[in-house]
DNA sequence: GTACAGGTTTACGTTAACGTTAATTACATT
DNA sequence: AATGTAATTAACGTTAACGTAAACCTGTAC
């Protein structure tokens, strides 16, 4: 259980099918700075610690950030870790998206009752074109 | 309480502050074909019936929907509403949007318990320094 | 020894939804 | 007449997150 017990390595194309997503994309993360793993070669080696950055970048994606928000996240980690600082900038940042996500959530309830409200008169009209009526 | 009762009018940059957006954007959403008010002149003249489109751009914008699906959903209400055709099309077509409104609820739903996660562990992380450990 | 399945860099292309000048017009005040 | 405010068209610029060649290396399989 110590900290060595796990050196697996992955290609790229591994960690690509692993998470359904292109080598073009993570390669570009690492241009952008979110990761940096090592090489065997010209060729990248990953580690697994850099298989769990890559898995916070893909959830820090589905959490609605963008990979610069992402990036001042790891940065924040990477010079200061567990900070107090870094981990209020945190919640600030999914407070924020919260905020987002609720306005989403009212939005689509409004559109959903707005919808009934056509499709009910959809449904009218058709029974009166049905009924022979051309009004 | 006729159809007739609403002859406001508004500029560009009136409708532009109500809904704080620019001028440009306005344009651009009848260059894309959502919009077309009339003229006096050279000049852009709004009614009622503009103002409501406009609104309704925007709600579908914050819902996630791009311009040119805005579009066709105004295409679809707009030619021939009363044809039986065009009404189950219009039917078939909003019970796909409520799927997808229903899959867009399921995933904010869940991405508000990950952010609760993801805060809770924060706070909790935030607990323990205030409290000296450095763990 | 050659074909293939992976990897590499470089660099231009793509899409959406505007932003940002520029150059012009028109009406209202001062 | 000059200034200010709001409008117009036309057209190039921008951002994010990759996609898509092109041209190359390289280890293994047959």
């Amino acid at each position: 259980m110590s900290k060595y017990d796990d050196e697996t390595t992955y290609a790229i194309g591994e960690l690509a099918r692993e998470f359904d997503i292109t080598p073009r994309s993570i390669r570009f993360y690492e241009e952008q700075g979110l990761m940096s793993p090592s090489r065997t070669g010209q060729n990248r080696v990953y580690l697994n610690k850099d298989r769990v950055r890559l898995k916070l970048i893909l959830r820090g994606k589905r959490l609605g950030f963008s990979l610069a928000e992402v990036k001042t996240l790891f940065d924040m980690y990477d010079t200061n870790p567990n900070s107090a600082i870094q981990l209020e900038a945190m919640l600030e940042m999914t407070e924020q998206k919260r905020a987002v996500l609720r306005q989403q959530l009212e939005d689509i309830q409004m559109l959903m009752t707005e919808l009934d409200d056509v499709e009910a008169r959809c449904r009218e009209e058709l029974a009166e074109l049905k009924r022979g009526n051309i009004a």
